[in-house]
DNA sequence: GTCTATAGCCAGATAGAC
DNA sequence: GTCTATCTGGCTATAGAC
């Protein structure tokens, strides 16, 4: 008990895959490098998963199954604006600081098929922001914090969550901070992000 | 005069490259696609580039090239804070409409390549954010705006500015905005982004 | 189910005529 | 400089033994 090793074929696959799809995208990676990450053979693969394109895809619907849903469960909790975007923020910073790559697959994919995501939007769990968008435009009407576009506000939210872990080379690169340093900057950005965004939504008393 | 058509086939070829490479990536383009676009013999991109990854990198740093100074120049220019501000997202967001698979094309190369970066720190024109720093740490000792660190703010704005792009076909579906919408609201972004920005950071009189 | 060996294809690169 | 024709290597995919 307690080292649970999973040895089914099936699923050690879709482990190495998502590790070299994840780092290299459909076209750059190699079914020969899954094959060696997972150590098997490279005619299991396709045993399995029938052909590349098939195998990306499962890891790609697992990877967006993993990031969408985590969204849409705060969007639509009965929280408070304040803390729906405190526990947006912190909680998805500490979700993609264990799985950094998954961001920037999900975009590049959905950017070079944008029209996948009419068949995501159809699935559950796919983000709604109906609830949030009558939350914001009901407290800017009260005049409970400074007018905004609720579209916006959304962007912003995931623009300022996200894009630091899509971008970090460039980033470390502006900023001129090494490996450990920018890391604790992110690390940082779980308290930042959502102050920075209520100080610019609120008004002062 | 008017129509100064370079007759160039060096440079037809790498105009062509660049609307290849910026769609499809390195590996997702194909020498073909290029020489069809530019209406000549993929045998030329050989005789003027030797290779397909010459090609591709006369491109990534005419893309950056671009890019990049821009930002520098705004960054050391001797505008307060919040105008540079302005001045960085508005012009910045205006810029990126024009070309707006410039963004994801760089990041994602920095990405599977980001020793580069260390590369083009050592150029001209790549972006110094010390003025900006000392800037704002003035600003936040003199308590003319919220304590914040510079780094944190510089991302805050580079996120902001470049995120809505890269993310386009994503956050199109979370918000169930069709293309004329989205560019829309891109277009408001041009005042939006840095009225958000300034309400989080200054102190209400 | 798992392996070895190989088919078949496609794309980058080059040779050589003009 | 520009073209056609072709080579070469590498990669996905499959056939077939165990």
């Amino acid at each position: 008990m307690g080292n649970i090793e999973e040895n089914n074929t099936e699923a050690t696959i879709l482990e190495a895959a998502k590790r070299v799809f994840l780092r290299k995208g459909l076209f750059g990676a190699r079914m020969q490098e899954i094959a060696n990450d997972a150590g098997i053979n490279k005619a299991l693969l396709h045993y399995y998963y029938r052909s590349k394109q098939k195998l990306f895809e499962a890891v790609f619907k697992q990877a967006f199954g993993l990031m969408a849903p985590r969204i849409n469960n705060v969007l639509n909790s009965d929280l408070e604006l304040e803390d729906k975007i405190i526990s947006l923020t912190q909680n998805y910073i500490s979700f993609v600081i264990k799985h950094p790559y998954l961001p920037s697959f999900v975009i590049q994919e959905l950017n070079s098929n944008p029209d996948f995501v009419a068949t995501l939007i159809s699935e559950d769990h796919f983000p709604n922001i109906t609830v949030f968008r009558n939350q914001v435009n009901q407290l800017v009407a009260a005049e409970k914090i400074k007018p905004i576009d609720p579209n916006q506000l959304f962007i912003n939210v995931i623009s300022l969550t996200i894009f630091p872990f899509i971008a970090a080379p460039l980033l470390k690169g502006f900023t001129r901070l090494d490996d450990k340093a920018y890391k604790q900057l992110i690390e940082d950005r779980k308290v930042e992000v959502s102050n920075f965004i209520i100080n610019a939504i609120k008004i002062e008393k």
